[in-house]
DNA sequence: TAGTGGTCTAGACCACGCC
DNA sequence: GCGTGGTCTAGACCACTAC
């Protein structure tokens, strides 16, 4: 009907995890386990975990189980890089210039790039952002979408620098999980040049942001255009301890 | 058995899409006729299709079939990486072409560019990436710096498609203990045209890898070109939850 | 050896796009 | 209406890990 089951079940899991029912470095119950738990087959329980270990949350290991991981704490290289921490303190430091808010609803072009549902309503934010107390040209141009009952965040659109998410978070019963983010070179579109005081046809880094929240809901998009001569995206990756009992081999 | 099915079928779907016999735009078989063609079940297609898509190959539309994608025609975002595990088999799944390996000792133009010692000596490997088995324009071209101590990878240049870093860890002592990165975009310069087959000024992500052994030494930089059309980068970000106990329990 | 996740099968029903 | 992809089930065997 409404939702998948491996969705919801994802959420569930998400929401147990981050309400320290299972806390990182414990183990989730097996997937039998969890599936008898809660009354789906096998292959439901796993299109969940898949969720959760691509979010980075959980690590699977064939024969021994699933562990929930510490953020930052991932197998390999983890696709974890940074914090939200260090996003939210970016905002922090920049003003926002708000240009246009305006309830959208997506179209098939509008939903396949921000990987959202067609039709779905939003409530879309234009911005740039800039260095305060510069004459600076602009950092970047983003749109934000946010669902409709969050809407109550362009009342504080004029007063507060925070990030959208930040805002959404303290008044709404909502953390942010986990974000996913993809980036992506391109040129300045026409329409950005007069807002951004760019080049059209410079280079410019794309960045698409996902926001989740603890229940799994995808309750935010951005879209950020940077000119490149402005930002570069930075990033420390850490080699991961493992989080199993047995010792590294030599 | 080392390969599973949905992988080998993956593997050979996205052949056939290279070798033009599903062009761009063309329709990929239904999922219950690819099952039967391959003697599969329609799980397994699911799954090899799955991959494609995630690579930005295909695109799927329920009700209305699964469609070969242009290369930089993506509703979304083209090639995608988001952990380790997908770069190392985005190494395995790619064909290094090495045009040259060279000592050099880094002027201050390089040294600045690459955040290394000025008038320090480094091998240098300038390669391409290429999906085998095709005559698509290359994926990236690569400068690999590594320490002349190290210079010995260049002999498995040639026979081993893995990445320089893991060759290094292997034959050596040396084990990575963190990468910086960073990311720009920029616009393809003239020297980049011929190698990777694209337009001077066309969009590309400029990938800047600096690779740290556990004891502190920058061992290997990698400084890497994809144009726009035919990468982009993602990742998750994960909120730094509360640490319970002592923070890095060993 | 017992239990885990990884793979795979052969069904089924549904929502959706197209004719 | 019909075929498509999306979801889901109830089995099965395997490779691997822990004990």
């Amino acid at each position: 009907m409404s939702e998948p089951r491996y969705q919801l079940l994802a959420r569930e899991l998400s929401a147990a995890i981050a309400g320290d029912r299972y806390p990182a470095g414990s183990m989730l119950p097996s997937e039998v386990d969890l599936a008898s738990r809660f009354g789906v087959s096998r292959a439901t329980v796993r299109a969940a975990l898949d969720i959760l270990e691509h979010r980075g949350l959980v690590q699977r290991r064939r024969g021994a189980g699933t562990t929930v991981l510490k953020p930052g704490d991932h197998p390999g290289f983890g696709q974890t890089i940074g914090t939200i921490e260090e996003l939210i303190q970016y905002a922090r430091d920049t003003r926002r210039i708000v240009h246009s808010v305006k309830t959208i609803i997506a179209d098939i072009e509008l939903a396949d790039r921000l990987g959202i549902a067609p039709g779905s309503r939003w409530l879309r934010i234009r911005a740039t952002r800039s260095v305060p107390g510069t004459r600076e040209r602009p950092i970047c141009l983003t749109d934000t979408y946010v669902l409709p009952e969050l809407a109550d965040v362009r009342q504080r659109l004029a007063n507060e620098t925070l990030a959208v998410c930040d805002m959404i978070e303290r008044d709404h019963e909502i953390v942010t999980e986990s974000i996913d983010q993809q980036l992506q070179a391109v040129l300045v579109p026409r329409e950005a040049v007069s807002l951004l005081e760019a080049e059209a046809g410079g280079p410019a880094l794309r960045i698409l942001r996902r926001y989740y929240a603890t229940d799994g809901r995808l309750f935010e998009v951005t879209d950020s255009l940077h000119p490149a001569d402005r930002f570069a995206y930075r990033m420390s990756v850490t080699r991961a301890r493992r989080l199993d009992h047995g010792e590294t081999d030599s």
